[in-house]
DNA sequence: GACATTGCTATGTCTGTCGTAGTAACTATA
DNA sequence: TATAGTTACTACGACAGACATAGCAATGTC
């Protein structure tokens, strides 16, 4: 296991991809280069897993989508900026990692772990 | 938000029940109060997830259900044990956690998450 | 005897992820 | 300039885990 099953991912693909956008505005295959960077790759997320993120956000108001050329019908990349709402958003996503943390924590063993590594 | 979505939880809860299942056999009602207990009830896991998680682990082999009583007929609870599939699997969801963490955390920022609690 | 707690099953819905497929523009290379 | 590779998306459908809702029977408590 090198790769993360992205199941365990499911929930924050969004705060990934909200905290890329407080940077720069930014476009899909731009950002899901940065993923895999970013991680080492170690998690590389699935096109369509982030453009679906894309239309959930915007949806939602915590993006909004632009375009650079001024010819509409010319445009090639669909580029988002993160709103004051997805500002807030990703703050609490924060939030709510520091406590999944530690609530997951509790059912975690570390001990043993090197020897498991050592003997497979 | 003083409690978990348990979306993102996703993908943990058969590792909460493992761990639990390691100290001792045990069966539904009870391994849901241990779980909001040790959590301080930040998490408090769903009778029908609990449940569900059990069957999908029964099937995959990492638990095995028995009974302490001699009548089947009048058994009232299902205790599950362990397998030694299940600790395997159990081993690799903690590998697994690593990962997670170390993944998730490059998309988190926690300066400010003071402030903002002080300002709520 | 009534009511709360315990312990579980059945059924269906929702959502995020992902597989598969297809399209079109742009870029490099030979 | 033909061709292959990369870039940049869209559409559609399947799947799995979490959960809402409902129901039911045994046990414990006052």
């Amino acid at each position: 296991m090198t790769q993360i099953s992205s199941d365990v991912i499911r929930g924050y693909t969004d705060t990934m991809i909200l905290f890329l956008l407080l940077e720069n505005p930014s476009y899909g295959y731009e950002l899901s280069k940065q993923i895999r960077e970013l991680t080492l790759e170690k998690y590389i997320i699935k096109e369509t897993t982030l453009y679906s993120a894309f239309s959930r956000m915007q949806k939602n108001g915590y993006i909004e989508a632009f375009s650079y050329e001024a010819d509409e019908s010319r445009k090639r990349r669909t580029y988002y900026r993160i709103t004051e709402a997805g500002k807030n958003y990703y703050q609490e996503k924060c939030r709510e990692w520091t406590l999944t943390k530690e609530v997951v924590e509790h059912f975690i063993k570390y001990s043993d772990l090197a020897e498991q590594e050592d003997t497979r």
